[in-house]
DNA sequence: TTTTGAAGTCTCTCC
DNA sequence: GACTTCAAAA
């Protein structure tokens, strides 16, 4: 069976080779590269690309805005773009290619690669996260940061700041006090946009305006928090890049020194902070090439702003702007369809997206009697083309949400299709993952405040008092090791104090660099841990195996401190990591958010609930801005498919929201009239009262039967 | 006083 | 379903 998890725990494998390529000094890698390179014939760009392409492609020395609509081949370009850097003697280690995902840094440098031979391998391409990870570990030192930092994944991050607000005694007094994924959310904006505390309040939670003074409080208090025990989040880590290529010292030249050109991939969704780390990182050459298409700005949520692109040219001056219009991606019809939905945003870069891909059919519009009825629709319909030679990994299913597609998870299991869903339930974010992960935590890191606040609340007999009481007393201690083992617990938690103090001296005396060690040192973790969670979790066997995999994954790493920065950096997402080798043979179905499906295509897509309050989602109606966000996110979803787009929604919503009772529900705003007159509909009626047969095995379903009478045409 | 279980409140997108 | 709040149990 194909589950998400599993397919997670494959990618995450992936992940580990990925990792050791990664961490390589790339000096070793160069001189053999470089023969390849010398060796290989010369690309003819100019029969490979057309005449935009080709100018974004072959641009000489400063800065280039590439403007790429959807389906403009923007990957393509800017594979062709390095390769022409590598062929004009540009050294690949000497190039930088930062992406917005690690699974388009893979598929860019493996054309690359398959383009002009191995000496892409050498070029530094991956997230801007991960290559600041990379740059400060190597260079952090000079600036003031410990060597042996731990990152924080966002949900250690909330809960560091739930330690801040509860230690300013915040947690019970007033009423509707902020909670800790909002104080979070705040604290990462006015970092990642460098807008005012106060004046993110106003715009965004107005309701908490006259805690402002409270919040300056928490913040300061969570800041001196993570130097204190070593921790940095993820805007730390594009914030210190910032600060080490601004200051004026050699450092700084260093790094910028690093890289002869910079490319930068979905420009559209970079914030103010990444803006001023590629200024500073362009000081002395100017090389720095961006793509982007300002209609596919979905990422506003984390600070990203469409300013960037917009005032690229006034930022570089002189920039040259190349737009690339020709889309080959999709038939006219559904062209036709998604220019229109995009024609209603407000300020963008005017392109003219066309295509030679005459004929096709009309996007389909579906109207659903409710969301049983839009299951069906779409399970059917995926077997129908199935049967007609359309592979499963040619089509997805497109959603606002994560949790969105539970329904249609169901049924795909209930009727043997294989799936694989992206962007949602995360191996990593699973409790009884990060309970283990803890205790690696606070090996790597005894600091780790977090690490130590989750493993004491996780022992019989300590609660929050307690839990507080030990970290309080080690900190008095600075630390020491044995400061945990000194604390007196009180008699009701001595049993758990006494086994987790002989597990760490085991774990600390156990020998850290002989292959496999981190392996052993979970296995030792579960020898307490495991009965815990039986003890405090159901479903306990899927989440044991899960822990089984874990210590099959931790094999794969060099070190424990290689394995918790890899696992923070690069989450193993679901299988969009699973490019490679014989598993991209499965022939598997997708299921995405509308988010993670930006930059693919697929055969066929459909994209579900499209119901106002849904998508756009009911809490982005509250201002202009983000229904235009909203508008750019339903583009983005419409504009994936090469040949059939079915937009469904379901009439009758079940909404335990609103009273629990069914609800009529009304279209996507962004369906308007003249969305609508470009595509053709359909209503699917309420599934008959006989359930659908059981599958006999994948894909044997009889469709015809099951579809018979149940469409009708209006 | 502290822990723990149970009822009640919302529920996005991602590095 | 995860997280918070609240009241009973140790």
């Amino acid at each position: 069976m194909t589950t998400a998890r599993s397919q997670a725990l494959a990618s995450l494998l992936l992940v580990v080779s990925l990792y050791s390529n990664l961490m390589q000094d790339p000096s070793r890698v160069y001189p053999s590269r470089v023969r390849e390179v010398e060796a290989k014939r010369t690309t003819d760009f100019a029969a490979e690309l057309n005449p935009a392409q080709l100018r974004a492609a072959t641009h000489a020395d400063g800065p280039l805005l590439i403007i790429a609509g959807a389906g403009t081949g923007k990957t393509r370009t800017l594979v062709y773009r390095v390769a022409h850097l590598l062929e004009n003697g540009v050294r690949p280690e000497r190039i930088l290619l930062l992406t917005f995902t690690r699974r388009s840094a893979q598929e860019m440098l493996g054309r690359a690669e398959r383009l002009v031979g191995s000496a892409s391998r050498a070029v530094h391409g991956g997230t801007f996260h991960a290559t600041a990870h990379r740059l400060l570990r190597r260079f952090g030192q000079s600036a003031g940061l410990p060597a042996d930092f731990t990152i924080m994944d966002q949900a250690d991050a909330e809960d560091l700041m739930q330690l801040s607000r509860a230690k300013l005694g915040f947690s019970e007094k007033k009423k509707r006090f902020p909670k800790k994924s909002t104080l979070h959310h705040v604290y990462s904006r006015h970092v990642n946009t460098e807008i005012p505390v106060p004046a993110i309040l106003s715009e965004d939670y107005p309701q908490y305006r006259e805690f402002e003074e409270d919040f300056s409080k928490i913040f300061a208090d969570y800041t001196a928090r993570k130097s204190e025990r070593n921790l940095v989040d993820y805007d730390d880590l594009l914030l210190f890049w910032a600060l080490l290529v601004e200051s004026d010292g050699a450092l700084a030249e260093k790094i910028a020194g690093l890289y002869d050109h910079i490319l930068v991939d979905e420009y559209q969704d970079t914030n103010q902070l990444q803006s001023r780390i590629l200024r500073g990182m362009c000081r002395t050459h100017r090389n720095i090439t961006v793509v982007g298409d300002d209609a596919q700005s979905i990422y506003s949520f984390r600070g990203a702003t469409i300013r960037n692109i917009l005032d690229f040219p006034a930022q570089f001056q002189g920039a040259s702007v190349v737009a690339l219009e020709e889309n080959y991606r999709s038939t006219q019809p559904i062209l036709d369809v998604t220019n229109t939905v995009i024609s209603r945003a407000e300020e963008r870069y005017t392109k003219n997206l066309f295509t030679k891909r005459e004929g096709g059919e009309k996007p389909w519009l579906v109207t659903a009697h409710d969301e049983a009825a839009q299951t069906r629709f779409v399970v059917d319909r995926i077997l129908e083309l199935h049967e007609e030679g359309v592979p499963l990994h040619e089509m997805s299913v497109l959603f606002r949400a994560g949790y969105m597609s539970a329904d249609l998870e169901i049924e795909l299991t209930a009727r043997g299709i294989p799936y694989e869903k992206w962007g949602g339930i995360k191996f990593l974010e699973a409790a009884h993952v990060k309970d283990v992960l803890a205790f690696l935590r606070i090996l790597e890191n005894p600091r780790d405040e977090v690490s130590w606040y989750r493993l004491l609340m996780l022992m019989p007999g300590i609660g929050e008092t307690t839990a507080r009481g030990a970290i309080d007393a080690m900190a008095l201690a600075a630390w020491d090791s044995d400061s945990f083992g000194r604390y007196e617990p009180p008699p009701r938690a001595r049993a758990a104090h006494t086994s987790l103090v002989q597990l760490l001296a085991a774990l600390r005396n156990s020998p850290a660099d002989v292959e496999g060690a981190v392996t052993v040192e979970i296995a030792r973790v579960r020898r307490l841990y495991d009965d815990i969670l039986r003890e405090r979790y159901d479903r306990v066997e899927p989440r044991l195996s899960d822990l089984d995999q874990l210590q099959t994954i931790a094999g794969g790493y060099p070190s424990r401190a290689a394995f918790l920065s890899a696992l923070a950096l690069e989450p193993p997402q679901a299988t969009q990591d699973f490019g490679f080798g014989a598993d991209s043979e499965d022939d598997v179905l997708v299921l995405s958010t509308a988010h993670s499906a930006k930059g693919c295509e697929w055969d066929a897509v459909f994209v579900i609930w499209a119901v106002d309050g849904w998508f756009p989602s009911a809490r982005s109606l509250g201002s202009e801005d983000q229904i235009e966000e909203e508008r750019r996110l339903m583009y983005v979803a419409m504009s994936r498919p090469r040949n059939h787009l079915f937009v469904v929604y379901p009439l009758n919503v079940y909404d335990t929201r609103r009273g629990a009772d069914y609800s009529m529900d009304q279209l996507s705003r962004f369906l308007d009239r003249g969305v609508r007159e470009g595509m053709q509909r359909v209503v699917v009626d309420r599934p008959e009262s006989a359930p659908p047969e059981p599958a006999a095995g994948p894909l044997a379903v009889d469709l015809r039967a099951l579809l018979k009478g149940r469409f009708g045409a209006t």
